[in-house]
DNA sequence: CATGAATGAGGATTCATTCAT
DNA sequence: TATGAATGAATCCTCATTCAT
């Protein structure tokens, strides 16, 4: 056997037991809270030694960032609207909203909720998670929105600011499911037609 | 003197004591988060011996349960929509969201910021604010949704949701700001009017 | 009113306070044992508060101290076998061991519980017990036993190990009803007679 | 080496390091009472860390417990009367009081101190001695001086309290030496023969 | 690599004691 | 004297991390 395919087979293999880790993680943190759970907990999910964990991860903070990564691999590999973007608004934000909560949906609310947790009081990662996800987000979505204003589709508004609203929708829809809203986890399907259906026309608009 | 007049005094003593308590909890937990923070990073913060916090609260956890009670308490002196209701819904909505806001800068986003990152991992403190915060606002408007469906005031749709949405928008921008979004905090005083335009006539619909 | 007459006065009121702050830490100290109790529990069942207990004893263990004097008091004062000496063994016993038992009922068992639990552990306190109770009570002992034997009443034997065999009887008892035996609280009354009658026949001797 | 091999040297290796730091305990303990004594004491005597000690023990009472325990055992696998039985009474007192000392001696007087001592202010731990350790020993002993009662051996009396005569005559004298009598330390020896003669025949009876 | 016993720093909590009122 | 709020040293216990097997 080569070098070379021994090394893969090798990296496959710490690529699977850091999954296997993580996952665990994500599971014992969403249900206990980062740091109410232990690295015991953590690998008795697992079902592997205390001590191997840290073969894997430096430390417990490092579980954490773990997660956060997966995340954001996921929410890359999703993110892809240029086919999205040729046809009409309504369309466009259907797919979006769809897209976004299927990530959610993917990596389990379990993960969004680690994070989010620790993101509003971790300096640290709460630096890392604006960079590498928030501001990315935005900066896609600006182009965006600058072609349709340009061209009239929507009318002119502060385009940061409503950006930042659509988001917010999403994020605060996804926080009040988090905290335990039966509603909202009852009508997840819909949310891409409520939220497009606001967003375009609010309450008082027409509907097409 | 009087036992009632001293009884009074007392009640407020403690009452001043648990307020310089919970404002140093307050700053600190928002500062390191709720679990990296220590007992006697408060009472240092408070400039008071670590023992004399527990003569006004039971445990650690029960100071968490202290600010959110105040932000409970500051929430429901602030919730007086009844004049507002009579008004048109623009000026409903702004009326709505800038009290709303107001709440949280006087409070500080710090109560709001521990409250939030806890909520999400802690069972008992999540039930307890969904059952006395959510809840309770989802119910009042409730009512004046309702109202103006009926006279055609808004158009017809899933009142629960669009409450949600709503909520969720604010909400979100909340947690944007307190991730660090700068263009937020600098907006924040404009979010009432952006909110309720975008809330009225979404991003398409026409402006009056 | 003379000074003197005030001082009378002071006095009692000190040690009447002394006395209702034993009582109430004999009652505390049986029942949680003499660590696991606070101050606060005895001045709360002293009706008292903290702070008080610390005019009238210089800390917890004088509390212990205090104690253990009142249990010697009413030991010296009931131990004058002076009268009993001229009658016969067999009512002298009876008698020893009558008075013996009646200062444990007067006192309460509880005194002794915490008197003989902090011994078993306590130097000082062991040193302090055994000098002025054990000792004192061997040594007059001693001169009856001495007085017996010289003129044939009883048969000749180790005086010393004698001696402390029946005080161990008597100690015995006292600690397995402390400990919650049954039989001997029922029978505490007999004891004079059936100590008496075990310890001058023995077993297999023929009662007379 | 197979499964069972290895699970029996683990065993040995946890029941190993649990009699260290019992023993470690055990002489704390006694030297400074069990409340006196801290976690750190235990683990400095017996040369491993504080957290070790929770590793083999659920806390500072399961160590007790655990005191307690050995002690039940050793004093179970001395506890066999049944070839005793069948010789005299005489020498069957002998043989029962050497026993049961020597138990003492063995485990060092230390733990008896130790539960002796705890055993009279703690509820939990009086009923658990009083039902493994006392209770056994009575019901035992009543089938002997049942026996003997019937066939004339001994004369008749109340077996029950004169059971917890001679219990208490042993208990007594090792309360007694525990509270540092010298003399019953240098006689210790002759316990057995003392003992034996006074309860056969008293301090009148005729020797024979 | 995998294990899990051992470590010991760290932190919540208790409570004897003090002292201003 | 009496009070009881305030103090802070002391201690039990937890748990992230290490390392010999």
């Amino acid at each position: 056997m080569s070098k070379t395919s021994n090394d893969l087979i090798q990296e496959q293999l710490i690529a699977a037991r850091r999954n296997q880790i993580l996952d665990a993680a994500t599971t014992i943190f969403a249900e206990k809270g980062f740091h109410r759970a232990t690295i015991r907990d953590v690998a008795k999910a697992a079902g592997i030694a205390d001590g191997t964990i840290y073969i894997y991860f430096e430390n417990k903070t490092a579980l954490l960032m773990g997660i956060l990564n997966r995340l954001n691999e996921s929410d890359e590999r999703e993110a892809s609207f240029e086919e999205a973007a040729d046809t009409d608004i309504n369309t466009f934000f259907r797919k979006y909203v769809r897209q976004r909560l299927e990530v959610f949906d993917q990596m389990g609310m379990n993960a969004v909720k680690i994070v989010l947790s620790e993101v509003l009081t971790n300096t640290d990662l709460r630096d890392m998670y604006y960079q590498h996800v928030v501001e990315p987000t935005f900066e896609l979505a600006l182009t965006y929105f600058q072609k349709w204003m340009d061209s009239g589709l929507i009318r002119r508004f502060d385009v940061q600011m409503t950006m930042r609203m659509i988001t917010s929708m999403v994020l605060g829809l996804l926080v009040l499911r988090l905290m335990g809203d039966r509603t909202i986890e009852e009508q997840w399907q819909k949310l891409p037609d409520v939220i497009t259906d606001m967003v375009l026309y609010g309450i008082q608009g027409e509907q097409p």
